[in-house]
DNA sequence: CTAGGCAGCTAAAACGTTTTAGTCAATTGC
DNA sequence: GCAATTGACTAAAACGTTTTAGCTGCCTAG
């Protein structure tokens, strides 16, 4: 195991050529003759040359590496997300360091700071809360922050108050005018963006019977229990799926049909929502897109250091499915 | 943006020692004075000094790096996987590339190539089939295998045959009697065991209406769908999770309610299980072990090359939930 | 009193690249 | 026909570490 590994030099001698020239000839550098071109690319060929990236690293600064860190791999709003930044990077000849922080800050940080320390080319950080673990190096490092509204980066994030108006009105146009809301925590600024889009679109055209405020969790707390069992609206906006699918669970155990007694509807459209039952209304969130963007935002500034912040909002739109119906006797 | 880097050099010279006493100072290593260690320590922390690891790469030849390459993120399968082998590695010191090769062997191929040139320490494999990618680099890298019987390469598989029989054995405990087979690919050796696991069971206690072959999708291939339609079973044993959640859905389209008319039982025990109606009862894989077992095999051979083959077989556990239950009438 | 050993440090080499500076011959310009 | 330019190549430096070899002065043993 572990043969001694091929270098320039070994090139270069059965070349008959300097290292210099082979580094020229395989990078296209330099000037050098198309013959000595074509012998030394030979020779690296057959003699299974790869360069050492440690090596170039060192020379040249730049790694080809970038990092990604999500929060949590199991909540099924992140693979897809991972996927698509780990292929779009990779096509352009990055490798991904994933780093997963199991929701935890500490972990967030001290993630950023050994991926600096490998000096990765740059970050790709879909932050755990509204804590800026990043801050220390922004200056030192092209970052791009996912779904968060931090100032001094590049961020790209969902119309979360769009998608908020999107469900509202959605449950609007199905003729509900008695509705409960489940929000995500408040303190995180697109669970506040959603609950806003909903709630002022509805202001003035629905009533709001009641709103909690749940964890992140599949768990409900008691006070949405008792709201759901008080039979008190037709229609539940939810915060995100999760909360949706918990909702409808909740439902079905207090006897309650969904769609036919209650609608519900949801927001992200993680993969589960078609195999619940019934099939989840949601808003779709474009997570592919997001994560081929967030790459592209992060490329550029890599080549542009000094190019001016930029904000994408990615559109979000409504996918009907089967939890959300007119209500039985119009309220 | 971009400051230059504080260097061994720079902390040597404002400790007024030489380059050589602060790599000794920091690592440990060679032979060091108590009080100027602690000085180059304190000036190492006040200048904020971060070693190069490409550097250090270069030197040692060791990257604190390993690779996991995974078919598929959007398979509910894997996430999990993902995260307890980046947070074992993790907590090892080791950064961890991922690649998600989207089900593509080529891109597999292409993959082990490209981490290898990047010097990686070790790699984690979960083939995509039954192809042995690794081969080229067998004996230059460290490579441990998950779920596939590849020789020549340290293997953590779960048992399959074992779950394929916990599978007949509660179906046949419930008494059911004729049984339907739906399996994944049987050209991937996994999908061969589970299913030649439920099938030695069954022989001789229970009559196998019918078996079908149905790829790796959501979708049922037609035969499958004509079979379900036929109601010649009580019970449907599913070569893995999705499609049993598929093989549900059909049945609930069909009119056909589970359990109460049919049952069926999956395995993996994927997320979906329990958000699904009825929840899935299944055959559940440590997955979370497995992770943790590959990242701990992994590093053992990276530190003793030469050390035997080693296969881990992980212990499978049938998860009792509600699309399972006694036929109506005992056929 | 001296030889030997050892602790504690430094100088310098080495890792595998890229890149700068320079050499040399051939070509061009006038 | 000679200086200047160019093209093709080489030698060597540089990147930031670790590690080897070596130096110095002090202590101890004899």
């Amino acid at each position: 195991m572990h043969k001694p590994r091929v270098t320039v030099k070994d090139v270069a001698r059965k070349a008959g050529v300097s290292v210099s020239a082979v580094s020229f000839a395989l990078n296209d550098t330099g000037s050098i003759g198309e013959s000595v071109k074509q012998r030394v690319r030979e020779v690296a060929r057959e003699l299974g040359y790869r360069p050492n990236r440690s090596a170039q690293a060192m020379r040249t600064g730049k790694t080809w590496t970038l990092g990604l860190i999500l929060p949590d791999l199991r909540n099924p709003f992140f693979p897809e997300l991972a996927q698509s930044v780990e292929n779009a990077a990779r096509e352009k000849g990055y490798a991904v360091f994933l780093v997963d922080t199991n929701v935890s800050t500490d972990i967030e940080r001290e993630a950023i700071e050994r991926l600096a320390q490998r000096g990765v080319d740059g970050i790709l950080c879909f932050p755990t809360t509204q804590a800026d673990t990043i801050a220390p190096y922004a200056d030192e490092l092209p970052v791009v922050v996912m779904d968060r509204e931090f100032d001094n980066y590049d961020r790209i994030i969902p119309d979360h108050r769009k998608g908020g108006l999107l469900q509202a009105e959605h449950i609007l146009q199905q003729g509900h005018r008695h509705i409960g809301l489940v929000t995500g925590p408040l303190d995180i600024d697109n669970m506040r963006l959603r609950r806003d889009g909903a709630v002022d679109t509805l202001t003035g055209q629905a009533e709001i019977v009641w709103e909690h405020e749940n964890p992140f969790s599949a768990n409900l707390i008691p006070a949405v229990l008792d709201s759901i069992k008080a039979r008190s609206v037709t229609a539940i906006i939810a915060g995100n799926d999760i909360l949706a699918i918990a909702v409808i669970q909740a439902l079905g155990e207090a006897g309650i049909r969904v769609p036919q007694d209650v609608s519900v509807v949801g927001f992200d459209d993680i993969p589960w929502c078609t195999v619940v039952s019934p099939p989840l209304t949601t808003i779709r969130l474009p997570i592919d897109g997001i994560g081929v963007e967030a790459v592209n935002m992060l490329l550029r500034r890599i080549d542009e250091p000094d190019a001016p912040r930029l904000t994408i909002t990615m559109d979000v739109e409504l996918i009907v499915r089967k939890s959300v119906v007119a209500p039985a006797s119009p309220s």
